[in-house]
DNA sequence: TGCTAATATTTAATATGTTAAGTTTTATAA
DNA sequence: TTATAAAACTTAACATATTAAATATTAGCA
């Protein structure tokens, strides 16, 4: 493969958006046929771990936890409570905020589907070694405090 | 911070598509703006890039090297034809193939932009540290290359 | 050669991403 | 207290993501 096309241009083989694009995808790949096994997209599905993870939340901290922008989340919000999954409902101490929370359906189908993802998860960790994945994981929450210059 | 919310389910903290989620949204806030200034989105970007450090392509290697799927370029190609980016025509030898080229004022906008995208780069590879993120970008790379379990 | 499978791209349908604007409620300061 | 700003969501509009299906072309083989 030839390397030397052109030099003019940064090399996009080094940009780091585009790495974790790449490394993102790979993932993914494994990760969203079992989702969609059950109905549920990449997002949605974020969406119920983040409750299941962390309890009932406004939709401010979900969208920031499960790392969806509010106008998207609305949107998912508004399909899993329509599909009975979560339940919202306005906060008694401030009518701006809305309140999130798992049904019963909704843990359910969580409790079903965490295990086939746990399994994915845990090949990719055998694969490459937690020592490595962690350091990973690291750097990345580091870079994830990037704030512009 | 409560830590002990909740363990039955994984800890989404931990989970590395998030984790890349996250940092790559960090990176791409102080991205973004520089882009739409000159009226480009993300991907449109990553097609001028990758054109321009890999010479004309066709569409499957655009796709590839930008990390965006067939349909998305598709219409993002025809966006940027439309605009005259680039021009697009379909291959000698093979038919099914569809070739893609920088127009001059594709190259132009490419050259006007470079540099600022560049010095945010230079911003961010300064305060972690060159060292850091080609560990980053090295891990990122050997985990784009799992293929399921 | 001719039939069939495989390839490369496009189109279609639904969901999410992104920015801006709108709505409702709360916080603040004159 | 009250006008105003700020905060938390939602809605809107356009762009992209994802999967499936459609098109057109080429490759492989009987």
């Amino acid at each position: 493969m030839n390397k030397e096309v052109n030099k003019t241009y940064p090399d996009t083989s080094k940009s780091l958006p585009i790495a974790m694009l790449r490394a993102r995808e790979a993932m993914m790949l494994s990760f969203r046929p079992v989702l969609a096994k059950h109905g549920f997209t990449e997002q949605q599905w974020r969406v119920l771990r983040v409750l299941g993870e962390k309890g009932d939340s406004d939709a401010g901290q979900v969208a920031f936890d499960a790392c969806i922008l509010a106008p998207s989340l609305s949107r998912i919000i508004g399909k899993l409570e329509k599909d009975q999954y979560i339940s919202r409902f306005v906060d008694a101490k401030d009518g701006r905020r809305v309140n999130l929370s798992l049904t019963n359906s909704g843990k359910e189908i969580l409790n079903k589907i965490a295990p086939d993802v746990e399994l994915i998860y845990n090949a990719i960790q055998k694969r490459y070694g937690e020592e490595k994945l962690s350091t990973l994981i690291d750097i990345l929450g580091e870079v994830s405090e990037w704030r512009g210059r």
